[in-house]
DNA sequence: AGCCTTTGACCAGCG
DNA sequence: TCGCTGGTCAAAGGC
């Protein structure tokens, strides 16, 4: 779609843009595109991405060599149709990959960019960022700083959280629709780099594992998860299962790869039940374009239509998570299976959340921020790996209410409730390719966005993960059906403005 | 006994 | 219309 070139220029505009997300976005970018930049340069040959993922990157690296070829195409696609994208998605990983590395290699200004980030972030290197097994997504998701905007950063006031911070930015920088090849770059470098809300880190530390290398700061983003949230009934997923990546505490994180997905999952093998509910896996199949093979669940809460999508790689590492729906029935009590979950450290984690995070989410101001972000229909969030995609507002019907929840950038992925919205923090600009189009699509808002779209959109999804995936790591996207539904949340929300995006018709 | 996972087959959408 | 692909079904088996 038209977003292609936005981005392209996004790139490039990142740094001045606006003080919200963007903002935060651009700085996070920064560290991104250096680590990016570096690694192309450095790496040239094909390494562009961090070691760190190794293990899932293993299948990658021919890929990665081959990157060369494909960046070129990729560069000469991005800007096509829609059409075009998925043509690009089909072709080899590899060429993605490459494609999207020389992508957002040259239009980058890294070194503008780099040196905000790098103080911050410096230590994070790692790809991934773990989120300790036990986290939910929606424990993330509610964290006040998350929500909390860009600014946030250590937000001296919820503080705490570097993750919510990261959740920000990142937020910011996810929501970005396109987020494709941006987003893979991003993350991709951003992990290494790491965005990294370098503040609070250091009282969460259970959240963030990662990897990074340096402990410290990369706390803060969530490498290796990303979140969607597709628009099916909005409910919205609560939450994000953390598995295997996520988890390595923070003294773990140095190694990213190895720890991760060796011990980090301790969600990995066994069903994603980390973010609270119970799911019953009624399909597995090996999904063209993913390395790894595609779980389905359903939620076994009677009546309620959530489902969620869940790619892991070999060790078990979660590579992908795609939520659908939102979730009818509030959380079911930790018990069984989800106990499992929570025995991890992601429980710990979201102990550690309430405690520091405190607030609640739904209190929190910041969560109203979040929520902003929604608009639009799809919304990515990210950190590092972590993202979340969210498009359009989940149903009326369904979820009404909530209260709470709220997806993706704001939102929360409550459990116990659902989301209503997508955020949209999205950034519209990402989006590289063809996230756009999945943005536009969900954008619509047509409730019934036809399966089709979604499923294109999902699609597209997929294959971007999919390329990057292994790369980057787990990515988990709510899809939410309309936007519309988006402001009648039960929030109060006050217009701060109004911009036309390209590819979107309607001003945003 | 109940619940969940596995897995091959089937169905539907799309090009 | 055909083939491909993703998503779902449902039987079988395990815990």
């Amino acid at each position: 779609m038209g977003g292609f070139n936005d981005h392209v220029t996004m790139a490039g505009d990142w740094m001045p843009p606006s003080p919200s997300t963007r903002s935060f976005f651009s700085s996070m970018l920064g560290d991104d595109v250096r680590s990016f930049s570096d690694l192309t340069s450095d790496n040239k040959g094909g390494t562009l991405f961090p070691p760190a993922s190794e293990n899932n990157m293993a299948g990658n690296a021919e890929e990665k060599n081959n990157g060369g070829a494909g960046a070129d195409d990729d560069q000469s696609t991005n800007p096509g149709s829609s059409s075009e994208q998925r043509t690009n998605l089909r072709k080899g990983l590899s060429e993605r990959m490459a494609a999207r590395a020389g992508f957002s290699a040259p239009r980058l200004d890294t070194e503008r960019i780099r040196p905000a980030d790098l103080s911050q972030s410096s230590g994070m290197q790692s790809p991934y960022l773990t989120i300790p097994p036990g986290l939910s997504p929606t424990t993330l998701l509610d964290s006040p700083v998350f929500l909390s905007n860009t600014l946030v950063h250590p937000s001296p006031t919820t503080g705490k959280f570097p993750f919510s911070s990261g959740g920000n930015g990142r937020s910011s920088i996810f929501m970005m629709e396109g987020h494709d090849k941006r987003k893979d770059d991003f993350f991709d470098n951003i992990n290494t780099s790491s965005f990294a809300f370098k503040p609070a880190a250091e009282s969460s530390p259970s959240l963030f594992l990662g990897a990074g290398a340096s402990s410290t700061l990369p706390r803060q983003s969530f490498p290796g998860m990303d979140i969607s949230v597709q628009p099916g009934n909005s409910y919205m997923p609560q939450s994000v299962e953390p598995r295997k990546e996520l988890s390595p505490p923070l003294n773990e994180q140095h190694d990213v790869d190895a720890e991760q997905r060796v011990s980090g999952d301790a969600n990995v093998g066994n069903a994603p039940s980390e973010d609270g509910y119970n799911w019953r896996k009624y399909g597995q199949k090996q999904v063209k374009g993913s390395e790894y093979p595609r779980s389905y669940y359903k939620c076994t809460n009677q009546n309620c239509p959530v489902k969620k999508k869940v790619e892991r790689s070999h060790e078990g590492h979660i590579t992908e998570i795609i939520y659908k729906g939102a979730h009818n029935h509030p959380k079911p009590p930790p018990s069984r299976r989800s106990a499992v979950g929570s025995s991890n450290a992601l429980n710990e984690m979201q102990l550690d959340i309430a405690e520091q995070g405190g607030p609640a989410a739904d209190d929190d101001p910041a969560l109203t921020t979040m929520k902003k972000g929604t608009s639009t229909g799809a919304s990515y969030w990210r950190h590092d790996n972590f993202e979340v995609t969210s498009s359009a507002a989940m149903g009326p019907e369904y979820g009404n209410n909530s209260s709470t929840v709220q997806v993706q950038g704001g939102a929360q992925f409550d459990s116990g409730e659902q989301v209503d919205r997508s955020s949209t923090f999205s950034n519209d600009e990402d989006d590289e390719r063809g996230t756009h189009g999945s943005v536009s699509i969900d954008y619509d808002g047509e409730e019934d966005e036809s399966e089709s779209k979604r499923r294109k959109v999902e699609a597209y999804a997929t294959e971007v993960s999919g390329a990057t995936r292994a790369i980057r790591e787990p990515r988990v996207v709510v899809q939410t059906t309309s936007e519309v539904d988006i402001l009648d949340d039960g929030y109060r929300w006050r217009k701060y403005g109004q911009k036309v995006v390209k590819g979107n018709p309607n001003p945003r």
